[in-house]
DNA sequence: AAACGATTTGACCAAATAGTCAAGAGGGTG
DNA sequence: CACCCTCTTGACTATTTGGTCAAATCGTTT
Protein backbone atom coordinates (compact mmCIF):
# COMPACT_ATOMS: atom_id res chain seq x y z
CA UNK A 1 0.00 0.00 0.00
CA UNK A 2 1.09 3.29 -0.99
CA UNK A 3 -0.03 4.53 1.73
CA UNK A 4 1.33 2.44 4.32
CA UNK A 5 4.96 3.23 2.57
CA UNK A 6 4.79 6.51 3.39
CA UNK A 7 4.02 5.96 6.51
CA UNK A 8 7.37 3.91 7.19
CA UNK A 9 9.28 6.49 4.94
CA UNK A 10 7.85 8.90 7.22
CA UNK A 11 8.66 7.52 10.61
CA UNK A 12 12.25 6.65 9.28
CA UNK A 13 12.87 10.08 8.37
CA UNK A 14 11.47 10.97 11.59
CA UNK A 15 14.02 8.96 13.75
CA UNK A 16 16.84 10.72 11.17
CA UNK A 17 15.44 14.37 11.55
CA UNK A 18 14.84 13.96 15.41
CA UNK A 19 18.72 13.15 15.55
CA UNK A 20 20.04 16.10 13.34
CA UNK A 21 17.87 17.73 15.09
CA UNK A 22 18.98 17.19 18.45
CA UNK A 23 22.77 16.96 17.13
CA UNK A 24 23.07 20.05 15.84
CA UNK A 25 21.58 21.18 19.47
CA UNK A 26 23.81 19.76 21.22
CA UNK A 27 26.99 20.38 19.38
CA UNK A 28 25.42 24.34 19.01
CA UNK A 29 25.41 24.33 22.77
CA UNK A 30 28.40 22.75 24.18
CA UNK A 31 30.67 22.14 20.78
CA UNK A 32 31.39 19.31 18.94
CA UNK A 33 34.11 17.72 21.33
CA UNK A 34 31.75 18.69 24.42
CA UNK A 35 28.44 16.87 22.58
CA UNK A 36 28.08 13.80 24.75
CA UNK A 37 25.82 11.03 22.49
CA UNK A 38 23.86 9.97 25.02
CA UNK A 39 22.20 13.54 25.63
CA UNK A 40 21.77 13.74 21.35
CA UNK A 41 20.11 10.51 21.84
CA UNK A 42 18.38 11.28 25.15
CA UNK A 43 17.05 14.31 23.53
CA UNK A 44 15.93 13.03 20.51
CA UNK A 45 14.21 10.04 22.15
CA UNK A 46 16.38 7.46 20.21
CA UNK A 47 18.29 4.35 20.79
CA UNK A 48 21.82 4.39 20.67
CA UNK A 49 21.43 1.10 18.04
CA UNK A 50 19.09 2.75 16.15
CA UNK A 51 21.38 5.66 15.71
CA UNK A 52 24.31 3.43 14.27
CA UNK A 53 21.67 2.74 11.82
CA UNK A 54 21.63 6.08 10.30
CA UNK A 55 25.14 7.10 10.84
CA UNK A 56 28.66 5.63 10.96
CA UNK A 57 29.44 7.38 13.70
CA UNK A 58 29.45 10.75 15.43
CA UNK A 59 31.28 12.45 13.38
CA UNK A 60 29.37 11.88 10.43
CA UNK A 61 26.24 12.70 12.23
CA UNK A 62 27.41 15.94 13.24
CA UNK A 63 28.36 16.64 9.86
CA UNK A 64 25.20 15.93 8.39
CA UNK A 65 23.59 17.76 11.01
CA UNK A 66 25.89 21.15 10.58
CA UNK A 67 25.43 20.78 6.86
CA UNK A 68 21.58 20.29 6.89
CA UNK A 69 20.58 22.86 9.13
CA UNK A 70 22.99 25.38 8.97
CA UNK A 71 22.32 24.80 4.80
CA UNK A 72 18.77 25.56 5.34
CA UNK A 73 19.29 28.42 7.69
CA UNK A 74 21.26 30.14 5.60
CA UNK A 75 18.89 29.49 2.79
CA UNK A 76 16.19 31.18 4.25
CA UNK A 77 17.88 33.85 5.50
CA UNK A 78 20.03 35.69 2.72
CA UNK A 79 19.04 34.17 -0.55
CA UNK A 80 15.78 35.60 0.37
CA UNK A 81 16.81 38.80 -0.03
CA UNK A 82 18.51 38.37 -3.58
CA UNK A 83 15.80 36.76 -4.52
CA UNK A 84 13.80 40.43 -4.38
CA UNK A 85 13.87 42.73 -7.17
CA UNK A 86 14.89 46.03 -4.93
CA UNK A 87 15.93 47.53 -1.63
CA UNK A 88 18.45 44.58 -1.35
CA UNK A 89 20.84 46.59 1.03
CA UNK A 90 17.66 48.07 2.88
CA UNK A 91 16.69 44.26 3.44
CA UNK A 92 19.85 43.32 4.36
CA UNK A 93 20.25 46.10 7.01
CA UNK A 94 17.01 45.36 8.53
CA UNK A 95 18.11 41.62 8.53
CA UNK A 96 21.67 42.87 11.03
CA UNK A 97 19.46 45.33 13.67
CA UNK A 98 16.84 42.12 14.18
CA UNK A 99 18.13 41.06 17.73
CA UNK A 100 15.34 37.69 17.22
CA UNK A 101 18.00 36.68 14.55
CA UNK A 102 20.73 36.12 17.22
CA UNK A 103 21.71 33.86 19.90
CA UNK A 104 23.96 35.87 21.51
CA UNK A 105 24.43 33.85 24.29
CA UNK A 106 25.90 30.72 21.99
CA UNK A 107 27.62 32.89 19.18
CA UNK A 108 27.44 31.80 15.45
CA UNK A 109 27.20 28.14 14.87
CA UNK A 110 29.57 28.54 12.09
CA UNK A 111 32.03 30.95 13.65
CA UNK A 112 31.25 28.39 16.48
CA UNK A 113 32.35 25.35 14.48
CA UNK A 114 35.20 27.10 12.52
CA UNK A 115 36.49 28.28 15.69
CA UNK A 116 36.93 24.81 17.40
CA UNK A 117 37.09 22.08 14.40
CA UNK A 118 38.91 23.52 11.06
CA UNK A 119 42.46 23.19 12.74
CA UNK A 120 41.72 19.87 14.29
CA UNK A 121 40.04 17.57 11.84
CA UNK A 122 40.35 17.88 8.35
CA UNK A 123 36.86 16.53 7.87
CA UNK A 124 35.11 19.58 9.52
CA UNK A 125 37.68 22.20 7.94
CA UNK A 126 35.99 21.24 4.24
CA UNK A 127 32.91 21.22 5.37
CA UNK A 128 33.52 24.70 7.21
CA UNK A 129 34.97 25.82 4.41
CA UNK A 130 32.50 25.31 2.33
CA UNK A 131 29.96 26.57 4.59
CA UNK A 132 31.81 29.66 5.56
CA UNK A 133 32.38 30.53 1.32
CA UNK A 134 29.17 30.01 0.51
CA UNK A 135 27.57 32.87 2.99
CA UNK A 136 30.42 35.16 1.58
CA UNK A 137 29.08 34.33 -1.70
CA UNK A 138 25.15 34.88 -0.49
CA UNK A 139 26.31 38.37 1.06
CA UNK A 140 28.22 39.33 -2.46
CA UNK A 141 25.03 38.09 -4.80
CA UNK A 142 23.49 40.77 -2.60
CA UNK A 143 25.41 43.44 -2.91
CA UNK A 144 25.84 42.82 -6.61
CA UNK A 145 22.56 43.53 -7.12
CA UNK A 146 22.51 46.61 -4.95
CA UNK A 147 25.36 47.36 -7.69
CA UNK A 148 22.77 46.43 -10.64
CA UNK A 149 19.99 48.63 -9.28
CA UNK A 150 22.00 51.41 -8.60
CA UNK A 151 22.09 51.18 -4.24
CA UNK A 152 25.51 50.84 -5.42
CA UNK A 153 28.37 51.93 -6.86
CA UNK A 154 30.02 50.03 -9.09
CA UNK A 155 33.07 48.37 -6.31
CA UNK A 156 34.83 45.00 -5.45
CA UNK A 157 31.80 43.20 -4.08
CA UNK A 158 33.66 40.45 -2.69
CA UNK A 159 35.94 42.42 -1.04
CA UNK A 160 33.11 44.07 0.91
CA UNK A 161 31.29 40.75 0.82
CA UNK A 162 34.66 39.32 2.87
CA UNK A 163 34.24 42.64 4.79
CA UNK A 164 30.75 42.63 5.97
CA UNK A 165 30.56 38.59 7.09
CA UNK A 166 33.80 38.91 8.48
CA UNK A 167 32.79 41.60 10.67
CA UNK A 168 29.36 40.44 11.18
CA UNK A 169 30.73 37.44 12.87
CA UNK A 170 33.45 39.76 14.93
CA UNK A 171 30.44 41.69 16.25
CA UNK A 172 28.44 38.79 17.24
CA UNK A 173 31.99 37.37 19.03
CA UNK A 174 32.06 40.43 20.92
CA UNK A 175 28.19 40.22 21.97
CA UNK A 176 29.41 36.82 22.79
CA UNK A 177 32.38 37.78 25.17
CA UNK A 178 31.01 40.80 26.87
CA UNK A 179 27.36 39.00 26.79
CA UNK A 180 25.95 42.81 25.76
CA UNK A 181 23.41 42.64 22.49
CA UNK A 182 24.53 46.52 22.08
CA UNK A 183 27.97 45.77 21.10
CA UNK A 184 26.99 43.67 18.27
CA UNK A 185 24.32 46.12 17.35
CA UNK A 186 27.07 49.62 17.92
CA UNK A 187 29.51 47.01 15.41
CA UNK A 188 26.45 46.72 12.88
CA UNK A 189 25.59 50.56 12.80
CA UNK A 190 29.75 51.07 12.23
CA UNK A 191 29.48 48.11 9.35
CA UNK A 192 26.52 49.76 7.84
CA UNK A 193 28.12 53.18 7.73
CA UNK A 194 30.71 51.55 5.84
CA UNK A 195 28.80 50.33 3.08
CA UNK A 196 26.87 53.05 2.59
CA UNK A 197 30.02 55.27 2.07
CA UNK A 198 30.20 52.77 -0.85
CA UNK A 199 26.60 54.11 -2.33
CA UNK A 200 27.15 57.52 -3.84
CA UNK A 201 29.59 57.73 -7.01
CA UNK B 1 71.71 28.90 52.12
CA UNK B 2 70.37 31.69 49.98
CA UNK B 3 71.44 30.32 46.86
CA UNK B 4 70.05 27.10 47.33
CA UNK B 5 66.78 28.35 48.50
CA UNK B 6 66.75 30.16 44.94
CA UNK B 7 67.41 27.66 43.28
CA UNK B 8 64.83 25.17 44.78
CA UNK B 9 62.01 28.01 43.88
CA UNK B 10 63.09 28.22 40.42
CA UNK B 11 62.81 24.61 40.61
CA UNK B 12 59.37 24.61 41.65
CA UNK B 13 58.40 27.78 39.33
CA UNK B 14 60.18 25.82 36.86
CA UNK B 15 57.11 22.50 37.26
CA UNK B 16 54.78 24.98 37.60
CA UNK B 17 55.48 27.35 34.38
CA UNK B 18 56.23 23.89 32.56
CA UNK B 19 52.65 22.92 32.98
CA UNK B 20 51.40 26.79 32.13
CA UNK B 21 53.16 26.65 28.56
CA UNK B 22 51.89 23.39 28.12
CA UNK B 23 48.12 23.95 28.34
CA UNK B 24 48.08 26.63 27.10
CA UNK B 25 49.34 25.40 23.95
CA UNK B 26 47.29 22.36 24.11
CA UNK B 27 44.21 24.32 24.90
CA UNK B 28 45.06 27.02 22.15
CA UNK B 29 45.56 23.67 19.48
CA UNK B 30 42.50 21.48 20.93
CA UNK B 31 40.25 23.63 22.83
CA UNK B 32 39.63 23.55 26.46
CA UNK B 33 37.12 20.63 26.02
CA UNK B 34 39.41 18.69 23.49
CA UNK B 35 42.67 19.15 25.55
CA UNK B 36 43.85 15.96 27.32
CA UNK B 37 45.72 16.21 30.62
CA UNK B 38 47.68 13.27 29.35
CA UNK B 39 49.14 14.89 26.92
CA UNK B 40 50.08 18.22 28.42
CA UNK B 41 51.74 16.16 31.12
CA UNK B 42 53.77 14.86 28.34
CA UNK B 43 54.45 17.56 27.00
CA UNK B 44 55.63 19.36 29.70
CA UNK B 45 57.39 16.20 31.18
CA UNK B 46 55.53 16.30 34.73
CA UNK B 47 53.74 13.47 36.16
CA UNK B 48 50.25 13.37 37.48
CA UNK B 49 50.37 13.51 41.35
CA UNK B 50 53.41 16.99 40.79
CA UNK B 51 50.60 19.13 38.35
CA UNK B 52 47.43 18.01 41.35
CA UNK B 53 50.33 19.37 43.68
CA UNK B 54 49.93 22.91 41.84
CA UNK B 55 46.67 23.36 40.35
CA UNK B 56 43.37 22.02 41.98
CA UNK B 57 41.86 20.60 38.46
CA UNK B 58 42.23 20.87 35.07
CA UNK B 59 39.54 23.73 34.63
CA UNK B 60 42.03 25.58 37.61
CA UNK B 61 44.99 25.08 35.68
CA UNK B 62 43.42 26.14 32.17
CA UNK B 63 42.20 29.54 33.69
CA UNK B 64 45.64 30.02 34.77
CA UNK B 65 47.37 29.31 31.71
CA UNK B 66 44.61 31.77 29.92
CA UNK B 67 45.19 34.65 32.18
CA UNK B 68 48.74 34.51 32.60
CA UNK B 69 49.62 33.67 28.89
CA UNK B 70 47.22 36.34 27.43
CA UNK B 71 47.80 38.83 29.53
CA UNK B 72 51.83 38.12 29.11
CA UNK B 73 50.99 38.69 25.19
CA UNK B 74 48.34 41.37 25.07
CA UNK B 75 50.00 43.43 28.06
CA UNK B 76 53.02 43.33 25.27
CA UNK B 77 52.06 44.06 22.09
CA UNK B 78 48.94 46.40 22.40
CA UNK B 79 49.78 48.84 25.56
CA UNK B 80 53.48 49.12 24.23
CA UNK B 81 52.33 51.11 21.11
CA UNK B 82 50.02 53.19 23.79
CA UNK B 83 53.34 53.79 26.12
CA UNK B 84 54.77 55.89 22.93
CA UNK B 85 54.88 59.28 22.43
CA UNK B 86 53.60 59.76 19.04
CA UNK B 87 52.70 57.94 15.72
CA UNK B 88 49.90 55.66 17.57
CA UNK B 89 48.10 54.94 14.49
CA UNK B 90 50.67 54.14 12.44
CA UNK B 91 52.32 51.90 14.95
CA UNK B 92 49.10 49.78 15.42
CA UNK B 93 48.48 49.69 11.49
CA UNK B 94 51.96 48.29 11.50
CA UNK B 95 50.85 45.55 14.15
CA UNK B 96 47.90 44.75 12.45
CA UNK B 97 49.74 44.15 8.89
CA UNK B 98 52.28 42.03 10.13
CA UNK B 99 51.34 38.24 9.49
CA UNK B 100 53.99 37.04 12.05
CA UNK B 101 52.16 37.73 14.54
CA UNK B 102 49.32 35.29 13.57
CA UNK B 103 48.66 32.06 13.63
CA UNK B 104 45.64 31.57 11.11
CA UNK B 105 45.71 28.21 11.63
CA UNK B 106 44.50 27.92 15.39
CA UNK B 107 43.53 31.79 14.87
CA UNK B 108 42.70 34.27 17.84
CA UNK B 109 43.28 32.04 21.10
CA UNK B 110 40.83 34.57 22.87
CA UNK B 111 38.20 34.38 20.31
CA UNK B 112 38.65 30.50 20.95
CA UNK B 113 37.92 29.89 24.02
CA UNK B 114 35.38 32.84 24.43
CA UNK B 115 33.70 30.44 21.36
CA UNK B 116 33.67 27.64 23.16
CA UNK B 117 33.24 28.26 26.65
CA UNK B 118 31.22 31.68 27.76
CA UNK B 119 27.93 29.49 26.88
CA UNK B 120 29.43 26.69 28.63
CA UNK B 121 30.86 27.80 32.09
CA UNK B 122 30.73 30.72 34.19
CA UNK B 123 33.99 30.77 35.60
CA UNK B 124 35.28 30.36 31.70
CA UNK B 125 33.12 33.12 30.84
CA UNK B 126 33.66 35.45 33.60
CA UNK B 127 37.66 35.45 32.44
CA UNK B 128 37.29 35.71 28.93
CA UNK B 129 35.07 38.63 29.48
CA UNK B 130 37.44 40.50 31.39
CA UNK B 131 40.55 39.76 29.11
CA UNK B 132 38.16 40.74 25.84
CA UNK B 133 37.23 43.88 27.68
CA UNK B 134 41.29 44.60 28.90
CA UNK B 135 41.47 43.93 24.67
CA UNK B 136 39.25 46.88 24.09
CA UNK B 137 40.16 49.39 26.44
CA UNK B 138 43.86 48.69 25.60
CA UNK B 139 42.99 49.64 21.79
CA UNK B 140 41.03 52.39 23.32
CA UNK B 141 44.45 54.23 24.65
CA UNK B 142 45.53 53.66 21.67
CA UNK B 143 42.99 55.85 19.68
CA UNK B 144 42.91 57.91 23.21
CA UNK B 145 46.08 59.05 22.55
CA UNK B 146 45.65 59.18 18.49
CA UNK B 147 42.98 61.55 19.58
CA UNK B 148 45.32 63.70 21.80
CA UNK B 149 48.25 64.03 19.49
CA UNK B 150 45.81 65.12 16.69
CA UNK B 151 46.49 61.85 14.19
CA UNK B 152 42.07 61.49 14.73
CA UNK B 153 39.82 64.18 15.21
CA UNK B 154 37.54 63.49 18.74
CA UNK B 155 34.92 60.74 18.45
CA UNK B 156 33.67 57.95 20.65
CA UNK B 157 36.94 56.05 20.61
CA UNK B 158 35.30 53.22 22.86
CA UNK B 159 33.03 52.77 19.77
CA UNK B 160 35.84 52.51 17.35
CA UNK B 161 37.44 50.47 19.40
CA UNK B 162 34.52 48.09 19.71
CA UNK B 163 34.65 48.31 16.25
CA UNK B 164 38.27 47.14 15.65
CA UNK B 165 38.43 43.82 17.79
CA UNK B 166 35.19 42.99 16.64
CA UNK B 167 36.54 43.59 13.14
CA UNK B 168 39.88 42.26 13.74
CA UNK B 169 38.42 38.69 15.22
CA UNK B 170 36.13 38.25 12.22
CA UNK B 171 39.10 38.88 9.96
CA UNK B 172 41.09 36.53 11.68
CA UNK B 173 38.15 34.11 11.86
CA UNK B 174 38.12 34.75 8.09
CA UNK B 175 41.12 33.26 7.22
CA UNK B 176 40.96 30.36 9.57
CA UNK B 177 37.72 29.60 7.69
CA UNK B 178 39.39 29.79 4.31
CA UNK B 179 42.96 28.81 4.78
CA UNK B 180 43.54 31.97 2.89
CA UNK B 181 45.83 34.93 5.08
CA UNK B 182 44.63 37.17 2.48
CA UNK B 183 41.75 37.53 3.44
CA UNK B 184 42.85 38.55 6.72
CA UNK B 185 44.97 41.24 4.89
CA UNK B 186 42.13 42.77 3.24
CA UNK B 187 39.65 43.01 5.81
CA UNK B 188 42.25 44.43 7.66
CA UNK B 189 42.75 47.01 4.64
CA UNK B 190 39.42 47.90 4.90
CA UNK B 191 39.36 48.60 8.60
CA UNK B 192 42.30 51.11 8.10
CA UNK B 193 40.78 52.61 5.90
CA UNK B 194 37.46 52.99 7.92
CA UNK B 195 39.52 54.68 11.22
CA UNK B 196 41.15 56.84 8.84
CA UNK B 197 38.10 58.37 7.76
CA UNK B 198 38.02 59.71 11.45
CA UNK B 199 41.30 61.21 10.77
CA UNK B 200 40.57 64.68 9.45
CA UNK B 201 38.29 67.18 10.89
C1' DA C 1 71.76 14.04 61.92
C1' DA C 2 67.08 14.41 62.79
C1' DA C 3 63.00 16.46 61.60
C1' DC C 4 60.20 19.05 58.51
C1' DG C 5 57.66 20.88 54.64
C1' DA C 6 57.52 21.06 49.87
C1' DT C 7 57.70 18.35 45.78
C1' DT C 8 57.72 14.11 42.91
C1' DT C 9 56.48 9.51 41.58
C1' DG C 10 53.41 6.19 39.47
C1' DA C 11 50.03 3.00 40.53
C1' DC C 12 45.27 3.06 41.13
C1' DC C 13 40.11 4.30 40.65
C1' DA C 14 35.42 5.60 39.22
C1' DA C 15 32.98 7.57 35.72
C1' DA C 16 32.05 8.59 31.18
C1' DT C 17 33.00 7.88 26.51
C1' DA C 18 32.06 6.17 21.63
C1' DG C 19 31.06 2.14 19.50
C1' DT C 20 29.31 -3.13 18.91
C1' DC C 21 26.10 -6.63 18.50
C1' DA C 22 22.59 -10.23 18.65
C1' DA C 23 17.98 -10.60 19.13
C1' DG C 24 13.47 -9.05 17.96
C1' DA C 25 9.47 -6.05 16.26
C1' DG C 26 6.92 -4.49 12.44
C1' DG C 27 5.14 -3.74 8.09
C1' DG C 28 5.24 -4.99 2.95
C1' DT C 29 5.35 -8.44 -0.49
C1' DG C 30 5.38 -12.99 -2.57
C1' DC D 1 1.05 -17.34 6.00
C1' DA D 2 5.83 -17.09 5.59
C1' DC D 3 9.55 -14.51 4.07
C1' DC D 4 12.27 -10.37 4.03
C1' DC D 5 13.99 -6.02 4.82
C1' DT D 6 14.17 -2.03 7.67
C1' DC D 7 14.39 -0.37 11.92
C1' DT D 8 14.61 -0.78 17.09
C1' DT D 9 16.05 -2.39 21.55
C1' DG D 10 19.28 -2.40 25.28
C1' DA D 11 22.93 -4.84 27.17
C1' DC D 12 27.80 -5.12 26.54
C1' DT D 13 32.80 -3.71 25.71
C1' DA D 14 37.12 -1.31 25.33
C1' DT D 15 39.19 2.80 25.99
C1' DT D 16 39.96 7.19 27.71
C1' DT D 17 38.88 10.57 30.86
C1' DG D 18 39.97 13.48 35.09
C1' DG D 19 41.16 12.72 39.65
C1' DT D 20 43.23 10.28 44.18
C1' DC D 21 46.66 8.78 47.15
C1' DA D 22 50.42 6.80 49.89
C1' DA D 23 55.09 6.34 49.66
C1' DA D 24 59.48 8.24 48.38
C1' DT D 25 62.72 12.19 47.53
C1' DC D 26 64.99 16.41 48.22
C1' DG D 27 66.55 20.66 50.26
C1' DT D 28 66.33 23.43 54.50
C1' DT D 29 66.21 24.31 59.21
C1' DT D 30 67.27 23.21 63.91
Amino acid sequence: MRKALGDSNKMKENTRQRLIDATYEEVYSHGYQGAALADILANAGVHKGSMYHFFANKKEMALAAINEKIAERFGTRYLAIAKGDRDYLANFFEGLRDLNQRDFRRGCPVANIVQEMSNIDEDFNTAMKEIYAKFRQSVKIIFDKAVSVGELRSCDTAKLALFTTSTLEGAILSAKASGNSQDYLDCVECLISYIESYKHG
